[in-house]
Parts: C-alpha cells; structure tokens; sequence
DNA sequence: GCTAAAGTCGACTTTTTTACTCAGCTTTAA
DNA sequence: TTAAAGCTGAGTAAAAAAGTCGACTTTAGC
C-alpha cells in the first residue's frame, strides 16, 4: 500500500508551481533544484501532468510551467490519479463488474477493496493545492514565532 | 496505489480458513487449490501470518492450518499490515516525528499522507473475517434465489 | 539572425521488488 | 515405518520503478 516515487514528486512539484501562481512560468530546473529531485525525472513526470491538462508549458527562453487552473482548482486526487493510475488496491476494481472472479466467494473481498477505494479517493480529493499553500505558510509563521521566544 | 498479490492471496486464504474454522487443520494445498494460488508461494505467505500470531500450524500428517482466534477477532487490517508491511502510502510516516524532512514545506504533504493511511486503515480494521464469511453464505443464498426463478 | 534558455521526445540502463520455484529437511498420525 | 503434512533458505525470472542520456524544437532578447 504505498504510493511510488512518482505521485510523491508529481505532488511536491505541482505544490511548488502553486506557491509560485501568479509569478509567470517557472522552469523545471528551479523546481528540481527546490524539492531535489532529478530534474530529467521530474520532465518526465511533468509532462504527463500537462498531457492531462493539469499544467500548462510555455516553451522557449524564459519559459517554464504553470497551473493550467487555478490552485483552488486542483486536487491532490486530481494529481495522484493521473500519476499513480487509478486508485484501486486490487485490479478487478477496474473492470466492468461481473468481467472479473467466477467464483462469488473471491468476490467477497471486492467490496471491501471498493470502500477502501473510495475513502482514500474522497480523501485526497478533500485537499486543493490551494489548501497545501496556506498550510505551508502558516507553519512558517509558527516558525518565526518559536524562534522569536527562544 | 495497489496491493501486492501478497495481501489478496494472503486474504483469500484466511478467509478459506475461516470458511473452514472448526473442521481440525486445513492444509495448505487445498487451499492453494480452492484459491488457485501456487502451494509454495502461498507456504511462503502463511509462514508470516504464522509468525504474526494470526495462524496456527499443525505439523506432521492431517496436520494443516487453522486461525489462531476466532473469526470474529480477527480483522482484514490485522493481515493486510502483516503481509503489506505497515499502511503508509509515503515511507515518512513511519519515521518518528521530526526524523524526517528537513524542510516544513516537504511535511505539508505528510499531512495528507497521514489521513489516508488513517482512513485506510479505519475501513480494513471494520471489517472481520467473520463479516467475509458471512456475506458470502449470503452470495450464495443469493444465487440460488437466482437460479430458482430462472 | 544568433544565441542561450527553456521545453520535447524517445530510447536506454540500472535497481528494486515481486512472484515464484526448488530442494531438502522435520514432524507426526495411522 | 511410511506418507502426509509443515519448515527453511536459497535461487531465479520477469516486471516495474527510477533515473539517465542525447538529440531536437521553440522562442525571448540581444
């Protein structure tokens, strides 16, 4: 039950083009260098989320990525999904029903798959990128305030 | 975001021990017939679940496997973390606070990562191996329902 | 127009994990 | 005593994940 590699950085980048929305393209190469990740890698990863419509390029000198929505407007669901796949703990869950299991009994355990399905979905689906920026600058006033009392 | 064949084919053959809970040990090969999973691989998995305290072997001839406690006690949760190693969809979460991530912004998706590994784990821990059994005694009422009104 | 800073593309490699397989051993009911 | 079980550890093949490389295209700014 873990995520890979790949929906950990997706995540992280898409976070990072959010704390910089507004400013204009940011190039992959400052984002690599912010979150240490493999710029290559990160190219890779990037340009599935733009295919999927989350990110927009802009080529040529001073060019870079942006949100193609605004950070209100993406989800952490929205992210994983396109990078992970979709979300289900067992492959059958993908099929149309009754195309996968013959014997009923092995089925039992579908319906357990498809609530786990669904709580994470609802869950990753609950957060925006929005959500993540706000959070991020309200720990790092906690942080000036602790290092003020010291 | 998926499971290993370990944790189904795990699932699947305590739910068939359950299935058969009070008959004496069930070995292991009918349940890798019934489960259509390799008797060897699945030695491979009971050996773990044995060792988790969640099965009981028999050795020598009739012997065979039977569930350590009741059906009723245990939890598809129980299993799934023993095969699947614990439910953590980023590797951080099983640091202790702190250990991890230098940087605050890197932790706002720990955030997250908590919430659906809490999520997750609330929905496998809801269900028991006694819940499986019984909803597929219900399958099958079902199905003869079905057959008779055809 | 040239240049350098960007993104684009596809193929390649390495590493890790998964899913088995095998051989030989130990235990024990009948 | 024997055959049916579990136990053990090593080995392996295939797949997926993670990352690398190199050549190409686009475009702002000089």
């Amino acid at each position: 039950m873990k995520l890979s590699t790949r929906g950990e950085y997706g995540l992280r980048a898409m976070f990072d083009l959010a704390q910089h929305y507004g400013e204009g393209p940011i190039p992959i190469k400052s984002v690599a260098e912010r979150q240490e990740i493999s710029e290559h890698y990160l190219e890779q990863l990037i340009a599935v989320l733009r295919k999927a419509g989350l990110a927009k390029s802009v080529r040529g000198a001073q060019g870079g990525y942006i949100l193609a929505r605004d950070p209100e407007e993406i989800t952490v669901g929205d992210i994983i999904r396109v990078l992970e796949g979709p979300i289900a703990p067992v492959d059958c869950l993908n099929d149309r029903e009754g195309e996968c299991c013959e014997r009923a009994e092995t089925c039992v355990t579908r319906g357990i798959w498809e609530k786990v399905r669904d709580s994470i979905s609802s869950v990753l689906d609950s957060f925006t990128l929005a959500d993540m920026v706000d959070k991020a600058s309200k720990m790092q006033q906690d942080d000036k305030h602790y290092m003020y009392y010291i």
